[in-house]
DNA sequence: ACATACGGGACCTCCCGTTGCT
DNA sequence: AGCAACGGGAGGTCCCGTATGT
């Protein structure tokens, strides 16, 4: 696959954070990535949209891996969930608080208008509660109380991440980070299978 | 003041809310309010941003009405929290899941580079903060403790406002208004002050 | 007469010559002169038009009442053609070279489109060449000749403010100063009667 | 290079000539040009004012031509500037008053204003008088004199455009034409070398 | 794969004139 | 005389998509 449609699709993503999907325009775009303005057409067909949707896709598959990764170096769901929340927290205040949810700002702009866009960002989301979801079930938390669970916590991370850019301040972050923690911790388990616990 | 005037700020907050604040058009604005094109630069000398700080502004109050008027009703905090998430959700949903958060969207997409609309949208989760604070603290939580459950309900709210619209459910909105009525209700009070329990 | 209105027009010269009269917008010229917005369209019924006939018509009672006076203090028509040119360039550098002919400007705008300007500007400089070819007439030199030359005085004069204005120098009009008082020296008289003279 | 282009710098010298920079809009240009409005942009990346300062080097281009045309066709330098004098009357009347300089009304609308544009004026004036200078150095009269007497002739042939324009006649031209001729005849020549006297 | 150019239209700003109320 | 508001429209900028050559 094309390199230059990889970075434009990466800075599609940080710029559609900063200043959302009607906000950013191609040029912007293509002045950003350092990627020649004569081909984005040949890259992206379907027009802005399909770059709205690539960039979408792209950041919650980088989320899904984030989430992953804190999962498997954590010795328990809720600590996984407290340091999911204190490194964004800290990805947030290093970026100057740029560097939100990649998708929140694209969704609530078309979530009343793009099919496309909107069933992108819908699509983000399900695949980040299925991933924090299974997580939890691996840890002996009923699945249909796991789902419920995986929802609030990408509730509260997503809530969290706005008033934590708006504020400018990462304490919403690490509020949530022991609120959540204790929440997912106290959640009853059917049959505490301690999945990751034995290394 | 003129009725002009605070008709297009009330329908900017409709559209702001829909489809942004860089997705929202002075031409669409004035056709949904049916305000003369010609006097805008009358009423808005500053512009575009004008526009934006005040439809913020409203937005604001009519949010801090809401939340003295949901917790003047009920019994206690929690139960306060609770009503609030269900009619928010209730609202999304009369709405075709339109009528979410009236500020998140500006506030995600300006908190990167307007100074004046980033602050308006700080202001205005400040302001709403301190409203519920008040209320907590009413009750008898502790000031620093009030604040932080206020900042979190805020989060909450928020959050599930965001996930709500995007799945195009109400489902999000009913699981934080437990979650949130809980989490307020175990809240340790220094001096249990029933305030509005007599009723 | 309005003091408001006497104020516009006064600041209104100013502006035409700096920016022209499409440059000039009534807001610009409001701020400028600090008179009231509102009553605009009382002084002025015929719109900016008016406005910038009535400019015109200022500007040009003005240059006739220079002209008048240099040939007043002048002992002759050439000394007081140096003197005017000298001075025109002294006014020129003081002004950052902003105050050049008040008239040049929208001449050359409206020449070719609006009658009521463009008639102005044809007045005002026939009543220029008048004057100065009155003064030449009373100096002796007939009346067709004295016409001619008024005429290539204005030419000189009118060009080497625009040439100054452009180069940012009062060169050009020391320059215009030495040829025209000697052209105009060099002009045969009939009978030379040197009308001023004797004072 | 683009034709398009090119038509809107030479349709741009037209019109900026008739109504000025102000008074030209991008619509009138290019439906004076026949040339898309939806590249305009693309055309001229810096907006207008680019368009001003390209059209302003095409004019000068233009005149620099001319006045090669003019001073190699006479056999002598009092002889082209007469030449040229009567030509542009010429063209003034032919064209309905509306071909004056193409400069001159752009220089005085911006010389107070613009810096691109008042340079690029002030550029156009210093090749004319160069041009000039040089052809009268050829002919004998040395350089500081020339540089002079060059300067003198723009200002007096600039002078009776703007003149001529105005009263709609070309008699101001004329007049010039004679007058100039005689003056360039009058200066004293160190070497009169006749550069182009052999035809 | 990339660049140059086209092409319509929407963007926000601001202009200029008018109307009714002080 | 003055003013606030109205009201249409044009101002220049820029967007987004397309077409044509390399």
């Amino acid at each position: 696959m094309s390199e230059t449609r990889e970075r434009m699709i990466a800075t599609a993503m940080q710029l559609f954070r900063q200043s959302g999907y009607h906000g950013t325009s191609w040029r912007t775009l293509v002045e950003a990535a350092g990627t020649p303005w004569g081909s984005v057409h040949h890259h992206f067909p379907g027009g802005k949209e399909e770059l709205g949707v690539a960039a979408i896709a792209f950041a919650s598959r980088g989320m899904v891996a984030a989430i992953e990764s804190v999962f498997a170096e954590a010795r328990s769901p809720a600590e996984a969930v407290r340091k999911w929340c204190r490194l964004s927290g800290e990805q947030l205040e290093k970026s100057e608080f740029v560097e939100g949810c990649p998708v929140a700002t694209v969704a609530l702009e078309t979530s009343s208008s793009s099919s496309a866009l909107a069933s992108a960002t819908k699509k983000a989301f399900d695949e980040w509660c299925a991933a924090i979801a299974a997580h939890l079930e691996a840890d002996g938390i009923p699945a249909k109380r796991a789902a419920q669970l995986a929802t609030l916590t990408l509730i509260t991370l997503e809530g969290a991440l706005l008033v934590a850019r708006v504020s400018r301040s990462k304490q919403p972050m690490l509020l949530v980070a022991d609120e959540l923690a204790q929440r997912v911790d106290a959640e009853p388990r059917t049959a505490r299978r301690p999945s990751k616990r034995r290394a």
